[in-house]
DNA sequence: GTCTATATCATGATAGAC
DNA sequence: GTCTATCATGATATAGAC
């Protein structure tokens, strides 16, 4: 057989696909089994529930927005490096997948709280600490602004993703087709590390 | 009668309710008639079907996300001021109602395409043209820096709808719980204020 | 206009043959 | 492991009494 997939991945990769799509609650488990090309009844034999497939699927799609951002700040990196790495894998790989966000956000917004408590761990605060001391030194070196390192680190995030997540609306507010603002996307790695380099500006 | 709202008014309140908080695939025409403590049938006497009902709540949503940038854009105020009001005032908006642009936004992009072709009109270009004129004066009067007047606007949209939006994402990634970062989002009017005239300084 | 009762249908999930 | 057939539930929507 051309395809040694095995059914568990198909699966996997559908169930993917629907959600992303439709969400949760759109999300049909008769047009991921025949996504997948399998039957409704097999869907249920490897993920007993729709919760428990769609948990999978979610965890996977989460993980890959954040550890991408966890493994930046991690390193030794000078902050203008990071910033770049930031930018540049992050816009990245929502272009390839301009779907995930918009996922991830809308699902996580329906029971935000108890998501947070479940996923915040002492691991996270000890990243995030570490970030904060680097931009403090580089502020007081004169080598940047003083900036609340957490206002910062939001700021690029939300240029980064938010044009992807609210194309829809920006498009209305400039009155522009999908191709003229995909141009802009394009442009936008470059815009946002120059962006960001300026406000730092001492 | 203490309450002299019209029922339809009523029903109105309680779908919005109700739609924010699960989306349209989650929201049952049941809870929705429950909040408004009216019956069932008398929602479809009103609201001939769900995706009437949907529709008009909808509408009334993004016209509060997008009229009042179209507002501000459209005045004789200086560029430094209409940025002023679109961080007060859209900040302020989201801030009590931190439940809208979630809603608009997820609700958008599962059908971005049919909806962008049915909104977007020549009023909108002229609007932002006339933004991108102002933007490009400013530039050539040395005031701030060139920059391209589309990525300016979703640079700061951006930074004010995202925190909110991803709140849930941003939470993990400092590892902050609900008051610390509502303190956060306190500041950011004065921050994104500070960091965009930052960033526009020649 | 407002309610109750009901029709109709689609979905997630299970049972059981192969 | 994979399929077919079926169940049980719960949703939207309608009909009709008051």
């Amino acid at each position: 057989m051309a395809k040694s997939i095995k059914t568990e991945e198909k699966i996997l990769e559908s169930a993917s696909e629907v959600f992303r799509e439709k969400g949760f609650n759109g999300a049909r488990m008769r047009e991921i089994a025949d996504t997948a090309g399998i039957n409704k009844g097999l869907l249920h034999y490897y993920f007993k529930t729709k919760d428990a497939l769609f948990e999978a699927v979610f965890k996977m799609a989460f993980r890959q927005v954040i550890s991408r951002i966890h493994r930046i700040l991690e390193t030794d990196a000078s902050l203008d490096d990071k910033i770049d790495q930031i930018v540049d894998t992050h816009l990245g790989m929502i272009l390839k997948n301009p779907s995930l966000p918009n996922f991830v956000i809308s699902e996580l917004n329906k029971d935000a709280d108890r998501f947070i408590q479940r996923n915040i761990s002492q691991k996270e605060k000890f990243i995030f600490a570490k970030f904060m001391a680097l931009v403090e030194r580089e502020a007081e070196a004169g080598r940047i602004k003083k900036i609340d390192a957490r206002q910062l680190l939001m700021n690029i995030i939300s240029m980064i993703i938010f044009p992807v997540l609210g194309r829809p609306v920006m498009q209305v507010i400039f009155g522009t087709d999908n191709e003229e603002f995909g141009k802009l996307l394009l442009d936008r790695k470059q815009h946002i590390k120059q962006f960001v380099k300026d406000a730092l500006k001492p």
